[in-house]
DNA sequence: CGTTATTGTATGAAAAGGAATATTTTTAGG
DNA sequence: CCTAAAAATATTCCTTTTCATACAATAACG
């Protein structure tokens, strides 16, 4: 318990309401982007732990398991937006797993600016292994949620992304349409 | 290797189905903690554009929108939880944001330990325009995934909260549930 | 009480991340 | 063709985060 000695206030990192709200309870605890950031860090909190305590880097494992499945690999800028990371980020990154001999690099034929980057079999052998531990931490997670409410919860995902990922400049340049 | 970017695939970055999956898909656009980051980063990534833009780093919109409502304030561990961050950085943003006027430190009359951190009134009334701001925002968000889907996602959300951030280990006890 | 353990915050060195820019290659226009 | 603009990646520099630890205060226990 953190309880501090005066008042009883709702604990901060939990929205649910606690006994006497100070103020009715405070912005962030209503806000949607808290919402989010807040479900996703909590809940690949304990995830994220057994990958680093392998001693991968959470950096390193998004890289990895975004090449999984693709067999020619993904450019820098594909691996960045992936990663959701920023560009410079990826190609730093990618230079320790190529010195580790997890991944490989190789110009594009026909685009010479391209780089893909794909696994070598060690990079394949060892996120195999990452992908075991995710898994069976996402069935764990599965099943203390519920089958049905995942299933809730990936569709609603999936269409906040949608919206929110490409669309909806539209709104700040309504002085500017078709007028 | 001749056909590199010949072949269309399925943009990373877009679960999404392409037009012909190169191999049904890669590991991650099925993985629920990615769908929650991706969600996570795409739904924040239009707003804290507009909040660096105003010069504010994101780290410190967290910090001032996490002490909204907190009339007291909240302590260094505290925010630190509810800025998803860890104590260090807490302490070094505060550094500055006391250096800048906006928030104060308070050290508590029971335990001294603790270090009461506040906002100041310039730290309230700057803290108030951002905030209207990111409610605009949420505004225009909801708007266009729908109010009904809006409401499904925050209580998957919560839910998922609550059951990941302190309750996993539930799942271990199965046997000792009734049923 | 004195001693040890624990908790909360701050500090310092090392690593990671981000913004701006350089470099190379491709595309577009005259 | 030749030059200008755009695109993809690498590199540089600076800020921020992280890890470990130090410090101070409380709690626990003999």
């Amino acid at each position: 318990m953190t309880d501090l000695a005066a008042p009883a206030r709702p604990s901060p990192g939990s929205p649910s309401e606690g006994a006497s709200g100070a103020a009715a309870g405070r912005f962030v605890d209503g806000y949607l982007l808290y919402l989010l950031a807040r479900a996703s860090s909590v809940a690949s909190a304990e995830f994220h732990e057994q990958v680093r305590a392998r001693g991968v880097p959470v950096a390193v494992w998004r890289i990895l398991a975004s090449l999984k499945g693709t067999g020619e690999g993904l450019t820098v800028g594909e691996l960045a937006k992936s990663c959701l990371a920023n560009q410079p980020a990826i190609s730093k990154t990618v230079d320790k797993l190529v010195a580790k001999g997890l991944v490989e690099r190789q110009a594009d034929g026909q685009d010479r600016r391209r780089v893909w980057v794909r696994l070598t079999p060690a990079g394949e052998a060892h996120v195999d292994e990452l992908i075991l531990e995710a898994q069976a931490h996402q069935a764990r997670l599965v099943e203390a949620i519920g089958e049905g409410e995942t299933e809730t919860l990936r569709r609603a995902l999936l269409r906040l992304i949608e919206r929110a990922g490409s669309g909806a400049p539209s709104v700040d340049f309504d002085e500017f349409s078709d007028k």
